[in-house]
DNA sequence: CAGTATCCATCTGGATACTG
DNA sequence: CAGTATCCAGATGGATACTG
């Protein structure tokens, strides 16, 4: 596989690697990784994202086919979001990564340190 | 694990997201899989990328220890880049990431064809 | 409750020119 | 060859106010 900007295959990986890189697309996915979730408990289960940011990345995520979105007819009004299959596959395909994250945490960190304080 | 953005362990997921979510530094990675490569050389392998950010980019992987590079005392001067250990099992792990992402690109985009359809 | 609308600061990255 | 320096456009996302 080629990773070049211009052949189709890299768009279409660069598609995903810029929902998963986002700033809080991989955070809402392990917020709904045991089931359904409502739109302020999502909220709640978020530190520090805004009403804004979150339906914008639940809206990415729902277009996408990652995340499926249910409406109830009721006053005061209920939304609940899951994981569609699709969804579930990703969680478990970019955990890999966040764990490789977490192993090399310290790694990074000190590395960054030699680094900066060689350069200045 | 908890992602919340305010507890530690999610700060240095971030910081490992934000360098392989960015525009540039997978291909690199992905030019230097199979060993060492001269500036030059990286920038015409990688379509569309400017000098400046390629510079950027291998500056950032050398700094996190994930690419070592090797200057030259010849004229014309002669830079070495090539992938630390850490940076192998950063390519094993992303390219599992991008897998993903090629398997699942034309689901995708048939959902989002779909949810174009539907919503205008 | 679950959004939408608007405005604005910051960040990212591209173009261009210059250099040891 | 392998950079650095500067400038600038567009994208990202936070704050705030309003609504069915």
């Amino acid at each position: 596989m080629d990773l070049n900007v211009h052949d189709e295959m890299t768009c279409q990986v660069r598609d995903v690697l810029d929902r998963v890189g986002d700033k809080w697309t991989l955070n809402v996915v392990h917020q709904l990784r045991h089931g359904t979730r409502r739109f302020t408990d999502l909220k709640r289960g978020i530190d520090g994202i805004s009403q804004r940011m979150l339906t914008v990345t639940l809206r990415a995520l729902e277009r996408d086919g990652l995340v499926a979105r249910t409406v109830h007819p009721v006053v005061p009004p209920r939304v609940d979001y899951a994981l569609t299959p699709m969804g579930q596959t990703l969680l478990k395909t970019a955990w890999e990564l966040i764990e490789w994250a977490q192993t090399h945490a310290d790694d990074i960190a000190g590395a960054r340190r030699r680094y900066d304080s060689t350069a200045g």
